[in-house]
DNA sequence: GAGCACTGC
């Protein structure tokens, strides 16, 4: 008391607006009165000026109206399903009421959010640091890779990636430090949220005292209350609903199935130019060929519209929006329309063609029409040949529905769908596929046994996957020996799940001082870890292709990744050196970040960074670390025309144009199998058909191989070798490595550099 | 002789 206080009305210093608040008891009045009162409650400072104004416009959001409900539910309940279309503000209340009621603060605990994107989780901690007057990084902050905004012991509310969570309880699989967590978008059913949903529905059976909130935007909130009734199968999670706050959108259906989509969208997109009211246009389109080649079109036939007739239509500008648009022409989408090209004449509008990007990721202002012709590039994967590939597919009617959305943001909008009303309601499914049954479930499964989940195929799974996928996770990991014959967890396995990378390559890397290559390994599994570096404009291709010729090496893909990266690295000080190279500097910057993050993964394992100065020695190491991880990941080529057969799966093959190699190598590690227009594979490198027997041997067991050629060449092999008794090839090759490196530790000892 | 739907650790 009687302190100098620059706010008058201040009440006095030390008072606490949470005074009489009982844990998880807490009603909507204290809550609104302790919101209201001069002081912060969570920091006891005065409010700045522009908190009441902010706390003005939150309280018209719908889900603020309903405190009182979601305050009672979440004192009686442990788990809650709520529902909250666009709009609601639920991603931004309700972590501050769970707050409010948890007090996670008076019990050095704090309340987590997750989302599914990293931009997701900072703009929201942002958005509610402010909310609730406090700074980014302390009371409210966020948790994505590379970035840790929160202090220990002063945080309390943390948004974060639902991948970062999945990795903090790798490590603490009862979540202690965490009162109350939120699951946010959990209809997008990302493979890290589905995994989640299992563990936490498991944990909140062991820990009584946590709380769950299940937050999803579209109607599959039955399955959900019906997964988290654990009081008993016929007491489902209560449901807490919210109506969003969003225009009518009216949706127009074609009378008859488009035969092109893509020519039906570029009339449709035409016509409401002509015809319709100003307003920008959506149109969803599949990928980046499709999107230039539709823009190029529409801006053709728009110019000539408007020089038939200027008097009556506008000038219309045509803008691509896809994850791989670099962040600057990325932004052009908020550009404003043009303005008219004659005074009084009619106005400009602006069309953004782009992919699913706009449907979650990215939400644009202005939007009044969206054209949807039904299609997105979605991942499948084909567990009998282990192929992760992007089909062309129909979309769902959730999505359908998602996209509609996108034009009643502002005001009213239309939505023109390419397809008929009778399609939409008998062929389209109702949800998309969740990515756990659309994916390679390799990391995920070493993940979960890292979790410490026994029995994987019996896994309370929301939705459970083919057991097909399953078992060929298994037989990867068993063969990587991440697991034993069992099904358990190995040492080497438990070390590989800490690294944020795919099984094959964690192992490589792990092994990799026993080649004395870490350093190089570390290098090429951060560039493998990072979207494709080459660039190649579509005018500027020879040029592109010639740049990159100059950093080929010739024995392999591999090492022409690594020799980007070191090149890179060498001329940091040239600005201008990415873009002259026709490289992606930002995939580049990416790959700098991931190899230091991996290099302290490294360090705690005690895995060693060592390098051997000669370089055709070196390269050769690299080669046989390579085939350590990748062993499963072989062709053999078949005949003189160049074609391949992967090896065991005979499965016929090409190599992929962007693949550097000089010649046709008669054996090669992959690191990708791609199904496009043909089956091709990339980033290819040579390898040694003995080392594939010497280094993995349960996999080149030749009594599990089919007949054919593969099994005839590699039995010329071993008869050359067993005449030859042994390791014909000398350096390079560690003494003291047991016979299998399937079963191959790190390594731990002192290897010297050479 | 072609690509990268979108995320995430």
């Amino acid at each position: 008391m009687g302190v100098d206080n620059p706010y008058t009305n201040a009440p006095p210093i030390g008072a606490n607006p949470l005074h009489g608040f009982l844990p998880r008891k807490v009603t909507a009045e204290q809550v609104i009165r302790a919101m209201e009162s001069d002081v912060n409650p969570f920091n006891k400072q005065p409010h700045k000026p522009q908190y009441k104004k902010i706390l003005e416009g939150r309280k018209k959001l719908p889900v603020f109206g309903q405190m009182a409900e979601f305050l009672k539910i979440f004192t009686e309940n442990q788990i809650i399903v709520m529902v909250g279309e666009t709009g609601s503000g639920k991603t931004t209340q309700i972590p501050q009421f769970v707050c409010y009621s948890d007090l996670p603060h008076t019990k050095g605990q704090m309340v987590a959010c997750t989302q599914p994107r990293r931009v997701a989780a900072m703009s929201v901690a942002k958005r509610v640091a402010d909310e609730m007057d406090v700074s980014l990084g302390k009371e409210v902050g966020y948790s994505i890779r590379f970035e840790d905004m929160t202090e220990p012991g002063t945080t309390f509310l943390k948004y974060m990636t639902d991948g970062m969570l999945l990795r903090e309880a790798m490590n603490d699989p009862d979540l202690k430090r965490y009162s109350t967590i939120i699951l946010d978008e959990a209809h997008e059913r990302t493979l890290a949220t589905d995994i989640l949903m299992g563990l936490l529905k498991d944990l909140a059976r062991r820990r009584s005292d946590l709380k769950l909130v299940v937050m999803s935007a579209t109607l599959d909130a039955q399955k959900f209350q019906k997964y988290f009734s654990i009081a008993g199968p016929s007491k489902p999670a209560p449901l807490f609903k919210v109506p969003g706050r969003t225009h009518p959108v009216e949706v127009f259906y074609t009378q008859e199935p488009e035969p092109d989509y893509v020519e039906a969208a570029i009339r449709t997109v035409l016509m409401i130019h002509r015809a319709e009211e100003p307003g920008d246009i959506l149109l969803f389109l599949t990928g980046e060929e499709e999107i230039e080649d539709a823009c190029r079109k529409i801006k053709l036939e728009a110019d000539d519209l408007v020089n038939q007739d200027p008097e009556s239509v506008g000038p219309l500008v045509c803008v691509p929006l896809y994850s791989s648009l670099p962040p600057q022409q990325q932004q052009r989408i908020f550009d404003p329309a043009p303005p008219s090209r004659v005074s009084n004449g009619p106005p400009g509008r602006k069309v953004v063609v782009s992919t699913n990007i706009a449907e979650t990721s990215l939400t644009i202002d202005g939007i009044v029409y969206v054209v949807d012709p039904g299609f997105s590039k979605q991942k499948v994967y084909n567990p009998r040949i282990r192929v992760e590939s992007l089909l062309v597919s129909p979309i769902s009617k959730a999505s359908a529905q998602q996209r509609a959305g996108r034009a009643g943001r502002t005001r009213p909008g239309k939505c023109f769908r390419l397809y008929t009303e009778k399609d939409f309601m008998t062929e389209l499914e109702e949800q998309t596929h969740p990515e756990i049954l659309r994916s390679n479930l390799a990391n995920a499964v070493l993940e979960l046994a890292k979790l410490g989940v026994k029995d994987l195929v019996h896994f309370d799974y929301v939705d459970a996957p083919a057991p097909e996928t399953l078992m060929r996770a298994l037989e990867l990991l068993n063969y990587l020996a991440a697991l034993d014959d069992e099904g358990n967890l190995t040492p080497l396995g438990a070390i590989m799940a800490d690294f944020p990378l795919d099984p094959q390559m964690a192992k490589m890397l792990i092994v990799s001082p026993e080649f004395n290559c870490s350093n190089e390994i570390l290098t090429i599994v951060a560039m493998l870890s990072v979207p494709n570096v080459w660039l190649r404009p579509p005018n500027q291709r020879k040029e592109a292709d010639a740049a990159k010729a100059l950093l080929t090496i010739p024995d392999g893909d591999h090492l022409t990744l690594m020799n980007v990266y070191n090149s890179y690295m060498n001329n940091k000080h040239d600005r201008n050196w990415c873009w002259n190279n026709y490289l992606s500097g930002r995939a580049l910057q990416q790959a700098e970040n991931v190899r230091s993050q991996l290099q302290r993964t490294m360090e705690r394992y005690e895995v060693e960074l060592v390098t051997t100065q000669d370089e055709r020695k070196l390269w050769q190491s690299i080669r046989k670390a390579l085939v350590c991880g990748f062993f499963m990941q072989v062709a053999h080529k078949e005949g003189e025309k160049g074609g391949y057969l992967t090896v065991k799966d005979n499965q016929i093959v090409s190599l992929h144009p962007s693949c550097g190699l000089d010649s046709s190598p008669e054996w090669v590690i992959f690191n990708e199998f791609v199904l496009t227009t043909k089956p091709y594979i990339r980033t290819v490198t040579e390898v040694r058909p003995e080392w594939l027997l010497e280094y993995a041997p349960n996999y080149f067991d030749l009594s599990t191989f089919p007949e054919g050629e593969t099994k005839r060449a590699l039995q010329r092999v071993l008869k050359k070798r067993s005449l030859k008794a042994v390791d014909g090839n000398g350096t390079g090759s560690p003494s003291n490595r047991s016979n299998s490196p399937a079963s191959s530790e790190p390594a731990k000892k002192k290897s010297k550099k050479q």
